[in-house]
DNA sequence: TGTTATTATATGAAAAGGCATATTTTTATA
DNA sequence: TATAAAAATATGCCTTTTCATATAATAACA
């Protein structure tokens, strides 16, 4: 079945749903990850500073699941961002396979001025959106992450 | 305003809209991305193969634009895709800075059968959302490109 | 029409990511 | 409790992407 909601089309790709939730999470996230870079940052960075954010710590492993990334990438990201001095890394005392990151008081401070720009950015952007339609988006994005192997 | 259908929550992220529209594009794709991956070919091959599919040939920027990468990238693409003979290159008549890029026929015929197996992973995927929210998921989406600058 | 701007694509160097695998530590089992 | 298996992270190599910029062609304009 292809998607009735959709106008007919010669081109595969304008009915195909994998590629509408990459579309719009695409652009919807340009304008702020534009807005990353600009203050020196990139979209890997930031999302992991992100993660970490009242997360009272998370190991690579977790970070890379969260991050949508492999681990090697992940390991990669948090030595730049050790370098950066934005987290630190301790092993974990109960299983010392385990590596703990942590934002440091620098990172904290960055991530806050990051994620104060993106909360006013969500509000623009719901505001664009329709508060009632972004309910009904959410509830069907969960639905989607729930449904698709990760419920 | 943080999104009132989400739990409140220590973590930003939780309650963050792009993170979640990407986290269900991720973790929706992830299956058919395996697949590709196991049929010989990577993501963006695929994307290109896909958005040219019924399009009667895109130029090179016009393929970073729908495959959501940026220009020269794509150039990169389109050549890695030109080495493995299944897309073509050719100067535009009317414009000589363009570069029309059209499958071939062994392209052709790949992407038939990845295309193939994409609307198979489709119908499961939008069985196991549920077609009727599946279709409220679709217009959410459209309506989040549609204001969110690409409208 | 000659000159400047703009647009489309390509290219080169550096950064980042992917994949296989090594290393270290923990868990399971004989 | 040795030993084997499993788990978490790191590393090396190679591919891909990114960023800046070069090149080529068209458009604008004086």
């Amino acid at each position: 079945m292809m998607l009735r909601t959709m106008a007919d089309s010669a081109r595969f790709i304008d009915g195909y749903l994998l590629y509408l939730l990459a579309r719009a999470s695409s652009v919807a996230s340009a304008e702020f990850h534009e807005e990353v870079r600009r203050r020196g940052f990139n979209v890997s960075n930031w999302r992991v500073l992100a993660a970490l954010k009242g997360s009272g710590g998370q190991t690579v492993g977790e970070l890379a699941a969260v991050c949508l990334v492999n681990q090697p990438a992940m390991s990669k990201t948090v030595e730049r961002l050790v370098r950066q001095g934005l987290v630190e890394r301790r092993a974990d005392v109960g299983d010392r396979r385990r590596v703990n990151v942590n934002l440091t008081g620098e990172g904290e401070r960055t991530v806050d001025e990051l994620i104060s720009a993106a909360k006013a950015h969500q509000e623009r952007l719901i505001e664009a959106i329709g508060p009632r339609e972004t309910e009904t988006l959410v509830a069907a994005l969960h639905r989607v992450i729930e449904r698709s192997g990760e419920g």
